[in-house]
DNA sequence: TCTTAAATATGACTGCGGTCATTTATGACC
DNA sequence: GGTCATAAATGACCGCAGTCATATTTAAGA
């Protein structure tokens, strides 16, 4: 890696530890850019050749966190369970994850305007598979495995069977950021897995 | 109503009339509030006595919109037909509806930040029911209708199901929102209503 | 090592959203 | 109409995100 690039990615790095670091000491909307560049020696111009807006960091931040989460889950679902019990397991571990600070939660995803789902191409030119798309896989292998053990219906379109799993998720976690009342929706998202398996018709 | 309150009243149509003038001219971004204020021949301080933000401007224009939808369906959905039919024509209506203008929808939906889901009291006093209780309680009364009429299960919680619906109705708004591609969301939402209705498991 | 082009850093500057102390208009009461 | 209290309007002002012309650093080729 030529000099030119290691420089880059530390400079990248550094605006990522302080800015985290000041969000935390004193709010997002309490930080402004001049004290991030000052305090990791850089000039405030330079801010913007890494990151488009002071609210982009945000959604970098968010990615991050949920690219950890789903690298842990991924691999420690049971797999000796129906798939409802993955599906389930899946979606409430992440539940209780993001349960753990609710403030942070919805500073990473209301912030910031736009609540991205595209994918993009990161700086070292791979290819990042966005987090929406890598949850929908999974929750796609799951159903997958489900279906080859006639846990579900063979005519289900995987695909869409798993936006609506993500569906509900989403919707879940959404009501819950809004709402003040201090409940635990990993069990809100249960019970609608369960509407999604049964169904509600006769 | 006192000249004080009629004025009040003005204003705010005032106000709301030029900025939607100037959006849809100018675009969000490229319109000032000074521009909006001088065109409304009012102070940029007075804006501020009547919207938070620039940005709450978006959210007013959103609910104005959604409540004028919700008046036309809510009676225009035949009632002879099975609960499953009056959610799909319910809900596909209302994707129509958006579909109409994916740009002004976009705007609407992502230039400000949070997607407020709380409800207010607006200024005449009355309390308002804010779009979502009110999109929740139209489809509660469909399923509750198909309960009646021996369509859907016994033992389902209305209020679970209603929020699945929505749930649904809402992540392919989102997903066509995000999307370049230019196809129809009410076909999407449609096959995924049956996957509720019958559920995925065997 | 010298030259040159391209990448990156810089910080003065701008434009705009939002604030607030002050002024003006309204309504209530006598 | 005159007096006072309160609501609303005003616009100078401020802070900060984001820009851009210029300066500096790096890489590559001779």
């Amino acid at each position: 890696m030529s000099l030119r690039a290691k420089k880059k990615q530390e400079t990248k790095k550094r605006i990522f530890e302080v800015s985290g670091k000041l969000f935390k000491e004193k709010g997002f909307d309490n930080t402004t850019v001049d004290e991030i560049t000052k305090e990791a020696g850089i000039a405030k111009g330079t801010f913007f050749n890494y990151f488009p807006t002071k609210e982009s960091l945000l959604f970098y931040f968010r990615e991050q966190k949920e690219e950890l989460i789903f690298d842990i889950l991924e691999f420690h679902i049971a797999s000796d369970i129906p798939a409802r019990n993955k599906i389930k397991d899946f979606l409430v571990l992440l539940a209780e994850n993001y349960e753990q600070d609710k403030e942070l939660m919805r500073l990473l995803f209301f912030e910031h305007k736009r609540i991205l789902m595209t994918s993009r191409t990161s700086d070292d030119g791979k290819k990042k598979k966005h987090n929406y798309k890598r949850m929908i896989s999974i929750l796609c292998a799951f159903l997958k495995e489900g279906m080859e053990n006639n846990e579900i219906k063979g005519n289900i379109d995987l695909k869409i069977a798993s936006e609506t799993l993500h569906a509900i998720y989403f919707h879940s976690l959404m009501i819950w950021l809004h709402s003040d009342m201090d409940y635990s929706f990993s069990g809100d998202i249960s019970s609608k897995i369960d509407i999604i398996f049964e169904g509600i018709g006769v």
